[in-house]
Order: C-alpha cells, then sequence, then structure tokens
RNA sequence: GGUCGCGUAGCUCAGCUGGAUAGAGCAUCUGCCUUCUAAGCAGACGGUCACACGUUCGAAUCGUGUCGCGAUCACCA
C-alpha cells in the first residue's frame, strides 16, 4: 500500500471518528517546495461534508493523523492545506522495497486483454519521410507503453500497395527504367522505385503542357494526358490478374520491402503482423449487405449505400458505390472485422494515423458500434499532428520531404561532430564510436518528437537539427551513462547493494527524500501514459526524475567521505534511477549507452 | 460556412481527475571543474496562460462566445 493510500483511509478515519461523516474521496497533492512537509491534504474539498473552519478543521485532521500514524511525523495548516511532513522511516521502507522489485512499474502481461496497435501503413511508391518516422515512433512506444501495462499487443501494419499511384511508379520503369534494379543501381529499392514515381510525375506534366500548348483545356488535359491513361489501364490490368503487370508490381513491391526493412530496423521499430490492402481491398462488402439487412445502412436509388449519422452531429457517409465497388470505409470495417478474426483475443485497437482522417475515424467508429461489435468501444484513433518545416508543409512532389533514411544519418552526424569536440571517448574504438554516435543520434531525435503532445503541430528545423542540453535524449542517455560509471566505482569500493537500510543508521537528506517521491511516480506514470496512449508522459516523467538525481548528484557526496550506510543507500538510489531511466526510455524505443 | 484540434516566457515545450506565488530547456547575464563524467549544477532576468463572460471557496485546467492558426467536410486513399 503506498502512502496516498494509506493517507487517504486515515482522513476518512478521522473524518468519520471526529465529525462522524462519510467522505467519498480525499484531495492528496505533493506540497509544494516554499512550506514544510512533503504531503498536503486540501481541506477545501471537505468543507462540502464538514462544517466549519477549514484552519481548524485541518488542524483536528492533522492531530488525528500525527497521534495515529507512524509515517506523519508533524504538521502545518496554511489557509485550508494541511501539510504533512512524512517519516524517513515511510522513505526508507518504501525504497527498500522497490529497490529489490525486477521490472519496477511494469504490470505482468495479461493474456485475455489483447490490444492491436497499427501503424507506419506505408505506400509502396516512395520512401520512408520524417511524417512516417513519427508516425513510426508514436505507434511504437504507445504499444510498448501498453505492454508495461499489462496488456498483450500486436504490432501490425497494413501496407497500401495497390491502386493508381503504384501503378505510375510501375509504369516509369517500364519506360524509362531500362532494366535497372537496387542491385545494379546500388540504390536502396524504395528510394529507386520513389524515383520513378517523381519520373512520373514529370513526364506527366510535360504531356498535360504538351496537350495545352496544342489548345487543349488544361482540366482536360489533366485527364486526357496519354501516360495516365495507360496507368490507368495497368491498374484495371492489375485487377484483372494479367500476368506480366502482376509480376512486375511483384517485383517492385518487394524491392521497396526489402528498403523499408532497413529503415525499420534502423529506426528500431517492428512488427507482428502484415496486412496488404491488395488482400484486403475487397472486404467489408458482405458486412455492407448484413449491415443493410439490420437496417444499420440504406441504400439510395442508383444503387449506392449510404449510413446516416445525423443523430451523432455527424452527416452521411458512403459505405459502397453504385457500382458496387468499395470505398476507403468500406476496406476499413472489413479489414477490423478481419483482424478480430485472425486474434480472437484482440478486445481494443489503436490506428496511429495523421489528423487529417479525424473525421474518416470517428465515422468508422460508430459504425462498427452500430453493428454492435463489443470491441467497438474499445477502439481509439491515435491522431498526430502534421511535421512542419520552417520552409512550409513537407511536399513530395515537391521535394520538400525530410527523407527518414538521410534524417537518420543526419542525426548520427551531428552526434559525432558534438562528441568530437567534447572529446570524451579516449579508448573507443571506430565501430563503439560509430554505434554510440548512432544511439545519440537516434536518442536525440526520437525523443525530441515523443516528448511533445501528439495532437500538436511539430516544427522541425532541420537546419539547427537537435539539441543536446536539457530536456533531449542525449542528455538523459548522458545521466544514464554517468550512473554506470558510479555503479563501476560502486563495485570497485564493494558497496552492498541488497542491504536494506534502516531509519536509524541516519537521517535522509532532502535530495534523497525528493528523489525517492520521484521514483515512487513511476509505475502510476506508466498506468497513465496507457491510459492516455502518452508517450509524451513517460518522456517528461524521465526528464524530472532525471533533473532530480543530477540535483541529488551535485549536493551529495555519493561515494566521497559519507559514511558505509549512507553510501549504500546513494549508490542504491543511483543504481534504481539508472533503472527507471533504462526501462522509460525501452517503452520510447531509445537505447541507452553504458558510457559516453 | 459546418465540424474537429491547437493558442502558456523572445524561441521549443511541460502543467494528471479544477487547488497555495505558473514550470523546464534554449537564448541573455552571474557563480561552480584538486573528490563519483561540466552534454552538468546553483542563481538572475523573462508571463494579462489569445480575449470576454460564466460555473465556485478557488480556473491555464470546466462551460459558452469571439479572434488567430491548422485540418476536414469526394461514389480519392
Amino acid at each position: 500500500m503506498n502512502i496516498h493510500e494509506l493517507l487517504t483511509d486515515k482522513v476518512k478515519e478521522a473524518a468519520s471518528t471526529i465529525f462522524d461523516v462519510t467522505l467519498p474521496s480525499v484531495e492528496l497533492q505533493p506540497t509544494r517546495k516554499d512550506f514544510e512537509g512533503d504531503i498536503t491534504v486540501v481541506v477545501f474539498p471537505l468543507l462540502r461534508f464538514i462544517k466549519g473552519n477549514p484552519q481548524h478543521i485541518g488542524e483536528q485532521l492533522g492531530h488525528f493523523l500525527r497521534n495515529t500514524m507512524s509515517e506523519v511525523i508533524n504538521f502545518n495548516v496554511v489557509k485550508g492545506f494541511l501539510n504533512l511532513s512524512i517519516s524517513d522511516l515511510f522513505y526508507l521502507t518504501s525504497f527498500n522495497s522497490i529497490k529489490d522489485t525486477e521490472n519496477f512499474g511494469h504490470v505482468p502481461i495479461k493474456e485475455s486483454d489483447a490490444v492491436l496497435v497499427e501503424y507506419s501503413s506505408p505506400n509502396t511508391n516512395k520512401p520512408l519521410h520524417l511524417g512516417h518516422v513519427r508516425n513510426n515512433l508514436l505507434g511504437y512506444s504507445v504499444a510498448e507503453i501498453l505492454k508495461a501495462a499489462g496488456k498483450k499487443v500486436y504490432k501490425t501494419q497494413i501496407i497500401n500497395d495497390r491502386g493508381i499511384h503504384i501503378c505510375k511508379s510501375m509504369l516509369a520503369w517500364q519506360r524509362f527504367g531500362n532494366g535497372e534494379t537496387p542491385e545494379s543501381t546500388g540504390l536502396k529499392g524504395d528510394k529507386l522505385v520513389g524515383n520513378y514515381y517523381v519520373a512520373f510525375d514529370r513526364a506527366y506534366k510535360n504531356e498535360i503542357a504538351e496537350l495545352v500548348s496544342k489548345g487543349s483545356d488544361p482540366k482536360t488535359a489533366e485527364k486526357q494526358a496519354p501516360i495516365l491513361l495507360e496507368a490507368q489501364e495497368m491498374l484495371r490490368k492489375w485487377e484483372a490478374g494479367d500476368q506480366e503487370v502482376v509480376s512486375l508490381w511483384k517485383t517492385m513491391n518487394q524491392w521497396v520491402y526489402n528498403g523499408f526493412d532497413i529503415t525499420y530496423a534502423n529506426l528500431g521499430v517492428d512488427f507482428d503482423q502484415y496486412y496488404y490492402e491488395s488482400d484486403t481491398y475487397l472486404l467489408g462488402k458482405d458486412v455492407v449487405a448484413e449491415g443493410l439487412d439490420k437496417g444499420v445502412f440504406y441504400s439510395k436509388e442508383d444503387g449506392s449505400v449510404w449510413i446516416d449519422l445525423t443523430d451523432e452531429g455527424l452527416d452521411e457517409k458512403i459505405v459502397l458505390r453504385s457500382d458496387g465497388t468499395a470505398v476507403y470505409m468500406t476496406q476499413d470495417i472489413g479489414t477490423a472485422i478481419q483482424r478480430v478474426k485472425d486474434n480472437p483475443d484482440v478486445k481494443g485497437m489503436v490506428y496511429t494515423v495523421g489528423n487529417e482522417q479525424d473525421y474518416h475515424f470517428k465515422v468508422l467508429f460508430h459504425i462498427l458500434k452500430k453493428l454492435g461489435f463489443d470491441w467497438a468501444k474499445n477502439l481509439f484513433h491515435l491522431s498526430y499532428g502534421m511535421v512542419d518545416l520552417p520552409s512550409g508543409k513537407m511536399k513530395s512532389r515537391e521535394g520538400t520531404v525530410v527523407d527518414a533514411d538521410e534524417l537518420m544519418d543526419d542525426m548520427t552526424l551531428t552526434a559525432a561532430k558534438i562528441s568530437e569536440d567534447l572529446g570524451k571517448l579516449e579508448g573507443y574504438s571506430e565501430d563503439e564510436k560509430q554505434q554510440l554516435y548512432k544511439m545519440i543520434g537516434l536518442g536525440a531525435l526520437k525523443y525530441y518528437i515523443l516528448k511533445v503532445d501528439p495532437k500538436k503541430r511539430i516544427l522541425f528545423d532541420p537546419e539547427e537539427s537537435v539539441d543536446f542540453q536539457g530536456n533531449t535524449g542525449p542528455f538523459i542517455q548522458y545521466t544514464y551513462a554517468r550512473i554506470q560509471s558510479i555503479l563501476r566505482k560502486a563495485a570497485e569500493n564493494k558497496v552492498a547493494m541488497t542491504k536494506d537500510i534502516g531509519p536509524a543508521d541516519f537521517q535522509l537528506h532532502e535530495k534523497e527524500k525528493e528523489l525517492i517521491k520521484q521514483i515512487q511516480l513511476f509505475p502510476d506514470t506508466v498506468q497513465l501514459a496507457a491510459e492516455n496512449f502518452s508517450p509524451a508522459l513517460i518522456a517528461n516523467y524521465t526528464y524530472d526524475l532525471v533533473k532530480e538525481f543530477n540535483s541529488f548528484y551535485q549536493n551529495v557526496s555519493i561515494l566521497g567521505e559519507s559514511d558505509d550506510e549512507k553510501k549504500i543507500i546513494r549508490v542504491q538510489l543511483s543504481k534504481k534511477v539508472g533503472e527507471i531511466i533504462a526501462s522509460a526510455f525501452k517503452l520510447l524505443g531509445i537505447s541507452v549507452p553504458e558510457r559516453m
């Protein structure tokens, strides 16, 4: 039982013995630094149940708590705030139990409670860019946080591997490619294919210009450019299963997958399941038919099928075209159902998709609820804002996107430059250095993106790149490395790491209490982050912990002239902080170095 | 125009279910490397929490409205 639960119970008990009232809840908060005490009971909310002067009530409660709880050694009342001083006994017993807890903050996984997390979901016609990076980091991190909170998680992505845009790069390759392959060019497969997508666009624009110069109207020119008609023809052939087209499609998609695999590996994300739109784009039609029978949907004269969501404050939405073919929504309905069929233990899903699709997912979730699926109440759209550049929006056609691979390389280079300037890496082999630079560069990138609320837009300045000071990944990694150094030296000094320390041995330093308080918050933070699908909560918690640790580190002597008991508890504290940093960063997909 | 999201220090961001005098980092300035890593620490400076009204003992936080920015309102995905 933690101190908050303990105090809540005691305050309730006090209220019933002194005032004969039953309290539904008690408001507790950490005492502000300018006041004496550790934990504060806010008296104001109690006034609804206990009539009287808040000052007086606070004092009565304070006396009761001090007399009946060994943990409360003193109290004072300021206005309506009852500040309680907590004993060293409590801090030490609490820390003694935390110290030996493995995987502190993680809850064991309950197999019955599976959640499916979808992220990345790329197109196979161009390489991944900065937007995907945010998507991937968010999705991966949320999946890891859910695991830590005791959920079984399936990471999944649905790959958009079909459609006119895929045919465009295929056609351009046929026409201008001269049989180039990733092997023959040495290019990553996704880059090669992406180049042909750009080549298509160039050729298309030229044809339009030519048609317009011959007197054609620009709008019709856009629709009648021969290369576009040819791409559309190719799509028809693909849908008809034309062998040559399908074979080229398979080959080129495989190039792209091989390229993506490298990017994902560098980014440190992974997936348990893959869905391909070429398999799922026909799904959902049967569900629509069923829903039509049940009266969830209705059809119009032309045969198209709709759902009326005006009751929910939304409008009408089409779910099947008049020619009977599926739309985006149809596919998503079908895919959701298919996934639960494939994984019967799934009780909820998280969709990591940009906020331009907020409306789509709102509608999708309503439809699935109306269709009566019990898991439909546990659907969450992990919606995130755009990543903008100082120059404005990223546009792939205008070449203003930040490529994911290049970005990671740049970050690694920046990390290398700063590290070399600081000159701390004597005795490192070139390999070790490169590994460390990558760890730092990617740590900077990931932390930079994950620490901000997903809903907010991010302005990413590649020039200024990323800071290594303050609330950044490298600063936290650096603190971790320093802690490892303390532990190495403690091992040389043979400090007893498992020994419990009692309150009689010495008085706790103010900084030690602060650190223990911060450590205690970690499990709650993980739970909260899981409930809110928020890596930002974990990131900011970790930064607070590191700040607290650094303050502790500068203000107390860990391995210096302190006596043995102090030395032991201080090294134990450092060790636990190191463990928490590592496990929090693991939830963010960031590695920590042993030395730097 | 309808709907949704955002608006906190010069800049980048925290601020949990309403609680005491609003919190960090960067930038600017001042101290601190003969002791465990100075990518650090301690401090100064910097705020009408976009604006107005409301709810109440108490509002950055909740509600309504206004303004600004963005997204979205396809038989595209």
